[in-house]
RNA sequence: GUGGGUGUAGCUCAGUUGGUUAGAGCGCCAGGUUGUGGUCCUGGAGGUCGCGGGUUCGAGACCCGUCACUCACCCCA
């Protein structure tokens, strides 16, 4: 017989008591932040057909996607035929991330507010290889604003996003700001092919790791000529330079104008809001996932290989469930990329983990008055536990101090014919007897 | 997908040039006399040394394979 192994799939993880903590202080914050931008709630279901998930994250997101089998006769069926291609074994798949299934949810409940701005906090799933900081089942926490094409609402996600990140105490991030279209005039100006676009976007997307020379051995070895990548590495250079913007924004001979006017109305408007200070043109920034086509956001902060969230405007994702084209914008912050960070410095607040007090008895007592007592506690909104046998007193207390409890309320026979309790505070050991409906107050 | 590292008790790890019955700390259980824990003392349970094969009189150690975990790259949140 061979042994069951314990632990979780690769690259999925249980949360005990301590990590739950954590991540419900995390979350709680999230969304009450969400919420202060008036965002309303959605939850999706973890499967969505394949049609709904494929085609939409590029052919290396395709390749990530968990897909669930046929089950039973419709298997059965579909084996007993030749020559089986991957698509007839499944139709099914696990979510990928929140913005696709948003996508359907706007073009399938068509009489959803015009500017729906919902939060959605879920965990998503991709077949990756784990690694530091990254897994195959993680939360996301995205918000998004559909139904308009004005920068307000790019403004606004990023400012949602930025004021979590504040609120949970982060004062060094930054988020970078890019626009498609301009990175794509700067890669046609180059005289890149847009065929090979993609393959360069990849390559530009590490120059801050990996430095312009890195970069530019990498677009040859990605078959781009050495005479474009120097033509994109200067343009990259020289849209780093003061003005660029500006300039690019007046000169509708260029193609990149608008997208160029695009950023500098939502820098613009962000001054007004909590991104004010921290946002930043990066016109390296390139980000992999196929459906963005206006601005596109990365969070970074200094010590995080990763990122700590990313987003974009995909203004053609939603026409691709309907026939109407809606607009829309959105964020996702990553939770478990927040919380390594947060862990790496020491950065959470005292979290209470389990009860604050431990009911214990002596045999004198029976098992009925401490169950009676403890309710009496929990009447109070007391967090209460009752240790379940009659165990010695000094196991007890033992076994209260490793369960965290601040407190031990012991019953005797005295205690419980005179309606009290001994109140025990377990760090110091003080204790005293009060009255059982007194405690709450006593804490 | 490419390269490196590590698999020994619930956890963190020792284990000498291959040699008797595989160890420690922490944790867990019991005791140190019947209404009070944390410290201390004593004792105990718990391991087919990831799995399969090979070399050898003899393998936890050496060799091959395999699986798992992990780090870097790749990519991403």
């Amino acid at each position: 017989m061979t042994q069951i192994s314990t632990k979780p799939p690769s690259g999925m993880r249980d949360f005990l008591a301590s990590d739950l903590a954590r991540r419900r202080h995390v979350i709680g914050v999230i969304q009450s932040v969400y919420e202060s931008f008036g965002f309303v709630p959605l939850e999706t279901p973890t499967i969505e057909n394949l049609s709904t998930l494929l085609g939409k994250y590029g052919p290396e997101g395709d390749q990530l996607l968990y897909r669930l089998m046929h089950r039973r006769e419709k298997l059965a069926r579909v084996l007993e035929q030749g020559a089986l291609k991957e698509s007839d074994l499944s139709d099914e798949g696990l979510r990928y991330d929140l913005t696709v299934p948003l996508a359907r949810v706007v073009a399938n409940y068509r009489d959803l507010p015009a500017f729906y701005r919902r939060y959605q906090i879920q965990p998503v799933w991709r077949a990756d290889r784990p690694a530091k900081g990254r897994f195959r089942e993680f939360y996301q926490c995205d918000v998004d604003v559909t139904g308009t094409t004005a920068m307000v609402a790019d403004a606004e996600v990023c400012a949602a996003v930025a004021g979590v990140l504040q609120k949970l105490g982060f004062a060094d991030f930054t988020i970078h700001v890019n626009h498609r279209e301009l990175l794509r005039a700067l890669v046609s100006d180059a005289g890149i092919a847009p065929s090979a676009e993609g393959t360069a976007l990849v390559a530009i997307d590490k120059l801050d790791k990996i430095g312009a020379e890195g970069v530019l051995k990498e677009l040859q070895e990605r078959g781009i000529s050495a005479a474009c990548g120097e033509a994109l590495m200067g343009s990259l250079a020289a849209a780093k330079e003061v003005g660029f913007l500006e300039a690019r924004a007046k000169d509708e001979t260029k193609s990149g104008a608008s997208g160029a006017r695009a950023l500098l109305e939502l820098f613009a408007l962000a001054r007004e809001t909590t991104a004010g200070a921290v946002l930043r043109f990066s016109p390296e920034l390139a980000r992999g996932l196929s459906y963005y086509t206006g601005p596109i956001f990365e969070i970074t902060v200094p010590g995080l290989a990763g990122s700590l969230g990313g987003g974009g405007r995909y203004d053609g994702l939603i026409g691709m469930f309907t026939r109407a084209q809606i607009p829309a914008v959105g964020f996702s912050l990553g939770l478990e990329r927040i919380l390594l960070v947060m862990e790496e410095r020491e950065m959470f607040p005292e979290l209470a983990v389990g009860p604050q007090i431990l009911v214990c008895r002596f045999p004198d007592v029976s098992a009925a008055e401490a169950l009676r007592a403890a309710s009496q506690l929990r009447a109070q909104g007391l967090r209460v536990e009752l240790y379940p046998e009659a165990d010695k007193l000094g196991k007890q207390l033992a076994y209260a101090t490793t369960i965290g409890a601040q407190y031990a309320a012991v019953l005797g026979r005295v205690e419980v014919d005179g309606g009290a309790i001994a109140l025990k505070n377990l760090a110091t050991g003080e204790q005293r007897t009060i009255s059982i409906e007194d405690v709450l107050k006593s804490l």
